[in-house]
DNA sequence: ACCGAACCAATTGTCGACAATATAGTAGTA
DNA sequence: TACTACTATATTGTCGACAATTGGTTCGGT
């Protein structure tokens, strides 16, 4: 499961929930103009909740506003993944580091079992890894650093944009047992309260994923 | 002028960028609760602009919402400063860090003319070089950058969450000859192209300014 | 044919009113 | 007195209508 505590209660939230979610999975495409009229009638709420929706989405960096024109769904260029890329690298680095030093012992064995159970279907060649057991590997450390910035920031923001890229450029392929290996050193790393070198190896852990993705868009 | 291109047009805008100031400058205090109606009034606009003012501002981590409840100011902590302090060390490492890649000679050549002039305030003893010299400099490194996200996250987010710190906590006071010779080896790294060590200095940088500030709120 | 100005339709920005929800206070009972 | 259930009030959530702005289109002039 590696859907959030993200408890929707009022009618905006869904609306805002439901439209993030069309936009990652492309059924709304990058680049289209999002009318507040139409996607009033088309979720069935006031053009107030698609405004507040809209909003939402662009503090998120999933759609771009212009005054008195409208929005957009932004457009997904190498570029743009690059800079993504960069900042992830960033503050996914210093969650590592700080998983490493703020982990009770309780979760970082959890971690171990979470990878254990990760090798037994690569082992099996289970497919299911590669995006849920993925996520799930990296959520468990953003939430490990115990940063409310870094945990926001990352879970409310750059992970959705994260996953439009993967959705929409199609995943990457036979990168699933290089990446068990990868993580394994860093779940040492954590587990040896080793600070330094956990950011390190999560920081190279994140480029190669750029790597792996980004020659689908050149 | 550290104020940003902030194109307001829109009488939201206005009041967006209203409320964040008072905020930022105390003039509402950390912790208040923030009446829609009440603001409305204040301020002379409808409801739903403040609501959408709001809105950015828990965005911007300035504000936290509960759902049919209301929004309060965010309060102050020794923790929240800290957590502050660490994504900030991590972003602007980066920044640093692709300044010393991306910068355009020029650029360079323009940050160690702000360099030098900082230097001439600091002979002189003047005090404008504090906040006002400072925080020209992390931006213009942050620009150099180049990476959109990075700066959206900081100019739009982080910055004023720091300047509320230090505004409501006093701000520094005998760090400024030793933060400028750091500033000096940050530009040198970047001058020389050296992306680790601009990395490295910056983070230090970094840390060194919020154990500053950290000693007030004990 | 090309350029500019004045209109026009469509979309966004703003507003006040109504509905739904939470909190505080009151009354009633054990 | 302490506790619960209920009610009243104030605040937030949602809506539809009106105002303002944009971009395109049409028309006229050179």
């Amino acid at each position: 499961m590696h859907t959030f505590k993200e408890t929707a209660v009022t009618a905006s939230d869904k609306t805002f929930f439901q439209l993030r979610e069309d936009i990652v999975e492309g059924k709304i495409l990058a680049g289209a103009k999002l009318s507040e009229t139409e996607l009033s009638t088309k979720y069935a709420v006031s053009r107030a909740i698609i405004r507040e929706a809209i909003n939402r989405l662009e503090s998120s960096h999933l759609v771009e506003r212009k005054a008195n024109v409208g929005a957009r769904v932004v457009s997904l260029t190498k570029e743009g993944l690059v800079e993504l890329y960069q900042v992830r690298e960033s503050l996914e680095g210093m969650a590592a580091r700080l998983a490493a030093k703020n982990m009770t012992d309780d979760e970082v064995q959890d971690l171990n079992k979470l990878l254990s159970s990760h090798f037994d279907e690569v082992k099996d060649g289970q497919s299911y890894y590669q995006e849920e057991g993925d996520v799930d590997f990296h959520y468990r450390i953003v939430l490990g650093s115990k940063n409310n910035h870094l945990i926001a920031m990352l879970m409310n923001g750059i992970y959705h944009l994260v996953r439009m890229y993967r959705v929409q450029l199609g995943m990457a392929g036979p990168r699933v047992t290089t990446a068990f290996d990868e993580h394994r050193h860093i779940v040492q790393a954590i587990s040896n309260r080793d600070e330094e070198l956990a950011e390190m190896l999560m920081r190279r852990h994140i480029t190669y994923s750029r790597n792996n993705i980004q020659n689908k868009l050149i």
